[in-house]
DNA sequence: TTTGATTATTTAAACGTTTAAGCATATATT
DNA sequence: AATATATGCTTAAACGTTTAAATAATCAAA
């Protein structure tokens, strides 16, 4: 690394103070009546020198790094991949950098990025919260760090979130296959103790009920980490209990593509044997034949309503901010099309 | 934010100069010759007031900031979502934070993020490098700034990169179709300046002509900016020239994917009515009935080793270190099988 | 011609670290 | 007893900014 040119570097070269080379630098040359002939030379040796400037040394002082810590449960899954895209985007155009981690839903995990990312002096956290991590959160309201929730929340904790509005996805859906003339209905979820998960499992639950199918309520709880055996056994059963009219609503875009790989493996044909009703969108969805039905997050908003909401923080807000997006159901593999 | 507790707090508490908080903080007791009792008093202290060492004043003092940045072209594309997963756990490992960002194949945002980056003392660059890009790579190399090129780079540059050998990847893809009995093979491709695809469309066009199929050859060029267009056309062309003995090669995921999608539309069937080979695994590709052949790129060792390259030429080490990676074939939808 | 205001510039502290150098004091060596 | 060495701690500079306050120079008003 070469030594890079400081503002020291252009003081020296046009023979003035520091303090001066930085007010014209910031633009500021008229509030500090710097001299006219000042200001040209200034920015000429800036020019040349090319200089650029030092961000840490500035977040040292200023105390604001213009950086934001995002955490989700991994990168790589192009949920949270798309979501991180458009935070940066946001993030981007407000002149702020993303430091990112994963925290593969684990809480000390989760922890250590907390920890990382504020001693690198974030000026603020978008964070997918994970099981265990309630005390982590607390602790960073406690401390004012200002902090935004995505995709789930801690109802415990009264903190600004951005979430779905995961009851009406499931219970949406649900009540399309209810109307498509589906009778046996299962919901293939996580057993996670996770709002988001929780409200998925009772918006599949109450529309069941709301139709006079509580006897045909199927919950199937998949542990996240056996879900490949999990599924396998599920697929199993309905096949074995369920005769006609069988639909499977899966709670997340995982367990829906190891579904599908199911589906397949057993010959299943979609939707004469079974229908599905999948989770968020994925290449997968429309190469089939016919095209999966799902339901779709609103990410756009999703991430850009978090970036704003933290950047109210950020810049003195107060005001706790928690809003839910509706869900729109992607409806396309109807015995009736 | 609350303000968070320095090593002047510490000092003061035991009453004691900042030096000796510093030096038991780093564990350089030992060395500094500290005494055990005032030691104990510091450590206790820290503990008390929950000390967390502020990295970017850390960072200013020795001019690192343990942060590398990395530049892909979109996040949200999972092959670069789970290179970024690798490298971030690489770095993480090491003590490293990454700062991302995604240049959208654009040479103004990839500079200006180079900027952003550089201004914010990254350590390093891992970078997937643009078309129209090779001069902000040459600033960088006389800048003397560590930086790694991964998935592409350029020849006319000496520098570090890690890539995958492209050129061996669609070979070996097309001497497996001729191997199982295909004629017609067609290569579907962007048109880009960009070795990575050259690379590829070479290891087509040579296997096809060490083969004796020269007037076979079949290069379809997709323009990014028109790739549904150019693709759809690239099918109604192939359907009508090639009777029989269709193969269809893809130089990336994004193209397999929506030539999925148009195989779907035009109800061709793999590989009774064309053969495919696509580049780079993807969720769909296990769940066609059967199962799709393609290219698979090793992302484990390209993310790990374009991070130990970096962290070598970060630790002062000018050596240049270009790898070149072996593709597998993922062999699957056979007409012999 | 002093005073006051205006304009242009410098000084210096601060942000929170790290670390070389200096300064006491105690202990060991001759 | 004088000197050397070891021990324990403090001082202060440095990293590259920002910015309040001080200073200096110029000009206008009285």
């Amino acid at each position: 690394m070469q030594k890079r040119v400081s503002l020291k570097d252009i003081a020296n070269k046009v023979g003035v103070s520091i303090a001066l080379v930085s007010y014209v630098i910031n633009g500021q040359e008229k509030e500090k009546r710097v001299g006219a002939e000042v200001v040209k030379k200034i920015r000429e040796a800036a020019e040349e020198l090319n200089y650029q400037p030092n961000q840490i040394a500035r977040s040292l002082r200023m105390k604001s790094t213009k950086t934001i810590g995002l955490i989700v449960a991994d990168i790589a899954n192009p949920f949270f991949g798309h979501l991180a895209r458009i935070i940066e985007n946001e993030a981007s155009n407000q002149g702020y950098t993303v430091i990112f981690g994963s925290s593969d839903e684990d809480q000390f995990k989760s922890e250590s990025l907390i920890n990382t990312l504020s001693n690198r002096q974030v000026d603020g956290f978008i964070i997918v919260p994970t099981e265990g991590t309630i005390g982590q959160i607390r602790e960073l309201a406690k401390k004012k760090t200002p902090f935004v929730l995505v995709d789930r929340y801690f109802p415990e904790i009264n903190a600004s979130h951005v979430v779905l509005d995961n009851y009406r996805a499931t219970y949406d859906a649900t009540v399309q296959l209810i109307n498509e003339g589906y009778r046996n209905i299962s919901l293939c979820a996580y057993e996670l103790d996770l709002i988001h998960m929780k409200e998925r499992i009772r918006g599949y639950r109450e529309a069941m009920q709301y139709n006079n199918l509580a006897e045909n309520l199927h919950l199937v709880e998949i542990r996240p980490e056996h879900y490949k055996e999990d599924i396998g056994k599920a697929f199993d059963e309905i096949v074995a209990v369920q005769k006609e009219s069988r639909a499977l609503i899966f709670a997340t875009n995982a367990l829906s593509v190891y579904g599908l790989y199911c589906i397949q493996k057993k010959s299943l044909k979609i939707p004469k044997d079974i229908a599905f009703f999948g989770f968020d969108g994925g290449e997968s969805f429309d190469l089939f034949d016919p095209p999966l039905s799902f339901v779709q997050q609103p990410l756009e908003e999703m991430g850009k309503e978090s970036f704003n909401v933290l950047l109210n923080l950020i810049n003195g807000s107060s005001k706790i901010t928690q809003v839910m997006l509706s869900p729109a159901l992607i409806v396309r593999n109807t015995v009736n099309t």
